[in-house]
Formats: structure tokens, sequence, C-alpha cells
DNA sequence: ACAACTGGTTTTATCTTGAAACCACAAGGA
DNA sequence: TCCTTGTGGTTTCAAGATAAAACCAGTTGT
């Protein structure tokens, strides 16, 4: 976990969300939770991480109302661990990751998974991101500017 | 830093993404580079933390691919850390953090920054995911196929 | 009733981090 | 020229985070 001090109360919404999200183990488990996993153990197995680490992100998650903790969905008397809206506003980024990772990380004809639209079947486009009026924008077209 | 088992060789294109990039401080640097930040003592001073852990993490950006290390600009015997095209490639990502972040934790009217396009000087569109024939795509619109 | 599974917590050794001190070299001024 | 300041680090060491394994209570299947 990233100092508190040089984070909190930071007037950068990047710092903000980074202190939210904990870790990058955290990142993991919400990757693998809009691949629909939703069990404790099924989290703890699909990525061979501690149980205690996985307990201790799984909390921190719910107090930051990433995810939900709901009854089972299966009738059982276990629990759940599901997203809420405000963990299901991570899709961009995790799919910015993936993107920014299949671009660099992989040779060419180098078999990974993939994302596909998931009523043609076909290959997502890159994030895109677009000014006001529609022109799509690089690093170089943008710049921030101060709180007002 | 993340335990290298659990993630090297990892078919998951976000795993590796993840892997290379360290950690948070390297993603706020990275951010601040968007912003123009180069030299060391700027990227020390303007995140407030330990030299060391900049200095480390510097090291393996560069070892990465994410930042080169060039002949300051301004004639000065000493050196800058300037994005390579990888390294512009976390743009979305950066963009997405953000985004995020002004969503879920900032009231409304609260002040912070923003990134705004430089021809017009408006607040950009939200990021968005489009399939192959243009359709907008939520998280339930999309799936993960395993590598053909 | 019993065995196995789920969802954790506790314990302990190891690794990482952060703060401060320290250092070599460059640049600038008198 | 010497002296001072600034830059870009490295070293040291205390404190905190992490990982692995053992343990455990409640639940489910047979």
């Amino acid at each position: 976990m990233v100092k508190r001090t040089s984070m909190e109360g930071a007037e950068c919404p990047v710092a903000r969300s980074l202190d939210a999200i904990g870790d990058w183990w955290s990142l993991l488990i919400v990757r693998d939770a809009f691949d629909g996993i939703r069990r404790f153990g099924e989290f703890q197995r699909n990525l061979g991480m501690a149980k205690n680490i996985l307990s201790a992100r799984l909390r921190t998650l719910v107090a930051h109302g990433i995810f939900d903790l709901v009854p089972a969905s299966d009738g059982s008397a276990y629990q759940e661990y599901v997203l809420t809206a405000k963990g299901k506003g991570l899709f961009p980024l995790i799919i910015g990751l993936r993107q920014w990772g299949e671009a660099f990380f992989f040779e060419a004809g180098e078999a990974h998974s993939r994302v596909v639209d998931r009523e043609q079947g076909r290959p997502v486009r890159p994030l895109e991101l677009r000014a006001e009026d529609g022109r799509l924008l690089g690093p170089e077209d943008c710049v921030r500017v101060a709180a007002e």
C-alpha cells in the first residue's frame, strides 16, 4: 500500500484512484471479477495468492465500495463478492492495461487471451479518447489544467 | 513489486502490464511525465517520494523501455527521462485512472485538475470502448476468450 | 456421523519501503 | 582559483508489508 500522507486529499484524481485500488493484486481481482469470478476460493485458486493477502484486499475493496458482499447466488450459506457500479467503472482501466500489454509485450503471433464483443465475437477496438467535438486525441493533444 | 512467479510468462496481458509497470509510484511518475516533467529532481520534488525509491523505479522503467535516458535538452551535463512510444502508450491508462477518480471520488463541484483538449481547451470525453462495428461496449457486452 | 470443503485468521520469517545521511560531480560566483 | 550550491544519485537502518504454512470454525455431501 502506498504511503497515505502523499496521496490523501490529493487534488489529483489519478492519485485518489490509485489510493483506493490499493495494489496490483486488487486489479487482478477486479479483472477476474469481470470474468465472472465471485467466490473467495475461486479468486484464491485462480490468482495463486496467499489467503491472508486476498482476505485483506477483498476487505479494503469492499470498504472502498468496489465490491459488495452478498449472499451466494447458488443458495448456499456462503457469500459472494460482486462488483458495484464503482467497481464496474474500472472496466476501461482493465481494458487499457490489457491493450497496452497486448501491444508491447507479445510478439506478433504469440498466443494470449482476447476480449471480444459478445454479440459478434469479434475483437474490440483500441480504447479511444475523444474531444468534445469528436476528434481523436493523443497525449500531445491534451493538457492538464489546474482546478478552477 | 508483485511476486514474480505468479506473473512471469503469464498468458494474460493485464498481468504482464502490471508486472512491467512495477508499482503505484511508477504510474504517478508516468503521469508527471505526461505533464512535461523530465528531470530526476523535478519528479522527486513533485511526488515527494524518497530518492532511493525514485531511483529504483526510474531504473526499472528505463529497463522496461518505458522511459529513455537522454542528454538534457538545456545543454547541461545532466540527463533527462523521456517517455518512449511504449511509455506514451500508457496515456489511455492514466486517463482511465483519472476519469474513474473524477467520477467516484469527488463531490459534485469539488475542485480538481482537469484534462482538456489543447486545441479547444474543452474537457475531453470519457474513454470509450467500441466494437469493430462501432457499437459502444460496456463490461457486460464483452467476454474474454482463451488464446486460440 | 463423518469426512471434506469453504472461508477465513494467526503466526513467523522474509522482503520491501521510507527517511535520513552521505557522497561525487557539475556549475556558478568572487 | 577556490568556495558554494545544486544535481543525481547510493548507503544504511528501522519499520512496515508480504508470503507460506498451520490452524480453525461453520457448512455441505455421503
